[in-house]
DNA sequence: CACTCGTGGAG
DNA sequence: TCTCCAAGAGT
């Protein structure tokens, strides 16, 4: 059966990861928001630096905005780290500082939905519930030959309560965690290698030889393409930023002056008439012009970097500050970069 | 339900 | 270059 071979074989092996030296529900709950949509080997760093910057629940619910999204700069979906602090305050004030044990008390948690859940109150305290994520999907449907598509709510509500009639019952965190595992190094979404699976004997998809059938997904995803100019002005050595606060993408993180056209632009004179006023006095130099490409989840992000030397202050709503605090700012990857390439101390 | 939210790796 | 997509959740 699935169940006893998938912990046999996890484990003797298992990769040998930091999340899994731990049993604190705080350290353990880190590591799944961090892994939420996002890679292994991209998320380890930032594991590390985050438990040196916040190691308590009382460090995170306290952190500075600015610091909060600095720490997570890079990793994407900043809303994780937002909602993480929002947590973090609930945990204090709903339920004494102590974590949640439970699924049900867990899914209250701001940021926690059912995988979430289902993976601290497992994995920390031993709680019989399973996970559904992305691995789970796939292995589930291939192991049983399963066409339900798995972004339908009858696909979610199928493939869930699937999980929950096979998991271990004492053993529900390794059991988690050993399906996930089996997902993310064997049962892979391409190329899997069903040679060395320890559960290929009963698989409906590997005797059928039709793994690529599965899992069965009904979206597809839309891009847009989105025009940014930026006008880099510094002034004195200091420059202009100002924060992203919209219910727009990346929230709460810095940038320069923004000017959005529907169409890209070629010259600074197409500009003209979108600049704040004072901009058009002679007091102004073009000093560079560059441009950067960022692909996001749904949009394409066209940038055209403006570097103007002004002489002026002005009445922006942002802040100009020191070429030092620029680099230490919370910003988007595409502005970062930027600043890594052409502004030097 | 459909849509949105980042980034980087793999094929 | 292009497409998919990785331990999802909020709206």
């Amino acid at each position: 059966m699935l169940l006893n071979e998938l912990i046999q074989w996890y484990k003797t092996n298992k990769r040998d990861l930091p999340w899994r030296k731990t049993t604190n529900p705080y350290f353990i709950w880190i590591s799944e928001i961090m892994l939420q949509q996002t890679r292994v080997e991209q998320a380890k760093p930032y594991y590390f630096n985050f438990l040196n910057e916040f190691p308590t629940i009382q460090d995170l619910a306290f952190a500075p905005s600015d610091k909060l999204m600095r720490v997570w700069q890079g990793l994407g979906y900043y809303s994780r780290a937002r909602n993480m602090q929002a947590a973090a305050n609930q945990i204090l004030s709903e339920f004494q500082g102590e974590f949640p044990k439970d699924f049900d008390s867990l899914l209250k948690i701001k940021g926690i939905g059912p995988y979430t859940a289902a993976a601290v109150s497992s994995i920390a305290f031993g709680e019989k519930s399973a996970v559904v994520d992305g691995n789970v999907y796939r292995v589930l449907s291939r192991y049983f030959a399963i066409s339900t598509p798995i972004d339908s709510n009858a696909g979610k509500k199928e493939f869930y309560q699937l999980a929950n009639e096979i998991i271990s019952e004492s053993d529900a965190g390794i059991y988690n965690q050993a399906i996930m595992e089996l997902g993310a190094v064997i049962c892979k979404p391409r190329n899997p290698d069903c040679t060395i699976c320890p559960v290929r004997n009963n698989c409906l998809a590997f005797a059928k030889n039709n793994q690529g059938c599965f899992p069965v997904k009904t979206t597809k995803t839309k891009t847009r393409e989105r025009f940014l100019n930026y006008l880099v002005l510094e002034m004195e050595n200091t420059f202009y930023v100002q924060k992203r606060a919209k219910n727009d993408v990346l929230k709460d993180l810095y940038e320069f002056y923004l000017i959005e056209t529907d169409n890209p632009v070629q010259n600074i004179d197409d500009l003209s008439g979108m600049f704040p006023e004072w901009l058009n006095n002679k007091n102004v130099l073009l000093k560079s012009e560059s441009h950067l490409t960022h692909i996001l989840s749904h949009q394409k992000l066209q940038a055209h970097f403006f570097h103007l030397i002004i002489k002026q202050k002005n009445n922006l709503p942002g802040q100009y500050v020191t070429l030092e605090k620029l680099f230490q700012l919370p910003k988007p990857r595409m502005i970062e970069k930027f600043v890594t390439i052409n502004l030097k101390l």
